[in-house]
DNA sequence: TGGCATAACAGACGTTTGTCTGTATAGTCA
DNA sequence: TGACTATACAGACAAACGTCTGTTATGCCA
């Protein structure tokens, strides 16, 4: 007599491995086949591996595109697609509106965003340290004309960028490092130029960036 | 008359559309069938795409598996694979050894590493302000036994998770924080354990952590 | 002018892959 | 026991998809 309290177990497991193999296929670049998925878990029938992947579909767990070659997907609620956003050495005056900067290569980043609204900029300097933004970090920037007061940007002072966190007080821009020993940046209101916001900060601590090659 | 000097616009503008077309589709999960790459050009023949699609394989661009449906693959120096990484809220004692942790959910980092070599952990606290860590972010941590004096780590000290910076001074583990207002851990040897190291530190300026549901 | 290369087209063929229909076995439950 | 369900198998069919062969149009160049 077997415990009816039981989890099913050999069962349950088998279903959540096959999910895993699948969801672990499509992050990788490759969705794969149902016969794949037949002989990776030792199907001797094709139909065994389909009903597995039918069941995962009813469960909401994947989706599918029916009749498509490899079509099964990740959930919409799954994560933002990977954009590939160009990691800028040197801004310079005007590059920005352009396509015709030359990044230093491309880094993945998650983001419901496109392509062309993002940019990566690595840091240079101490002066936002207080706002844990260290030289060597690469910050993941917006690209947008405006910001509010407090966010942190990605300005254009001088044909060179920076980042500082903006105030906006009675009309006037502000440029506020985040370091004492830097003072803050009360600029010509027609000398500068808001690039983008920080949305994300990365520091990797061991290895590189993470490249793309350009063609 | 035509000068002689001027770029071949067309031709390689839409060779470079078609490699970043596919290489965006391998990127979001799923490679392109040629006759996709045919529609979404407007040719009329599929041995159109086709040429470009074998070009870019020619000129080490592209990589790709014959005879297989969606065979085209991004080259084998392209990021490292997208591992999920599970986010422990609370980590107690013992769990990261046993498979039986239970995370707030997945967050997709690019890799060399194995999903069971990595975790992800959301920071406490303002103990490592001055290592540029704050509250709220999020830092990826390689398990291992043992680190460097030096690295920054996770450590289990009574039956609680702490981000510390190791030093090993004769013999001794010391956790520092990085924060004057808080005092170095001198712990008991047997009492602590080192979970594992600090490889990157991630800050969401804006939305959310990027979750993957789980079965 | 003729030879050559490139880009594009047209159509067919064969493999890969999703889909369907039907059968067999074991467990549960009334 | 018999009905029902879940799991797995077997085999065939059809759509999707990669591949091949040959043709046309255009521009370059000796």
């Amino acid at each position: 007599m077997v415990d009816a309290n039981a989890p099913r177990s050999r069962s349950g497991d088998r279903k959540r491995r096959i999910y895993l193999f699948v969801r672990d296929r499509i992050l990788s670049g490759t969705p794969p086949t149902i016969r794949e998925v037949q002989a990776h878990f030792g199907f001797r029938a094709v139909q065994s591996a389909r009903d597995y992947l039918e069941a995962l579909v009813r469960e909401g767990l994947l989706d599918k595109e029916p009749g498509k070659a490899r079509g099964y997907r990740l959930l919409a609620h799954s994560p933002y697609p990977t954009v590939l956003v160009p990691l800028l050495g040197r801004v310079q005056a005007g590059a920005l509106t352009t396509a015709s900067e030359h990044p230093d290569g491309y880094l993945p980043v998650q983001s419901a965003r496109g392509r062309d609204e993002l940019f990566a900029l690595r840091v240079h300097g101490e002066s936002m340290r207080d706002a844990a933004i260290l030289p060597g970090d690469v910050v993941i920037v917006h690209r947008q004309e405006d910001a509010l007061s407090g966010d942190i940007v990605v300005a254009l002072v001088e044909e060179e960028a920076t980042v500082k966190r903006l105030k906006l007080q009675a009309g006037r821009v502000e440029l506020h490092p985040a370091n004492p020993a830097f003072d803050p940046i009360v600029p010509d209101p027609a000398a500068v130029r808001i690039l983008g916001k920080v949305i994300e900060v990365r520091r990797y601590l061991e290895g590189g960036v993470l490249f793309v090659p350009e063609l």
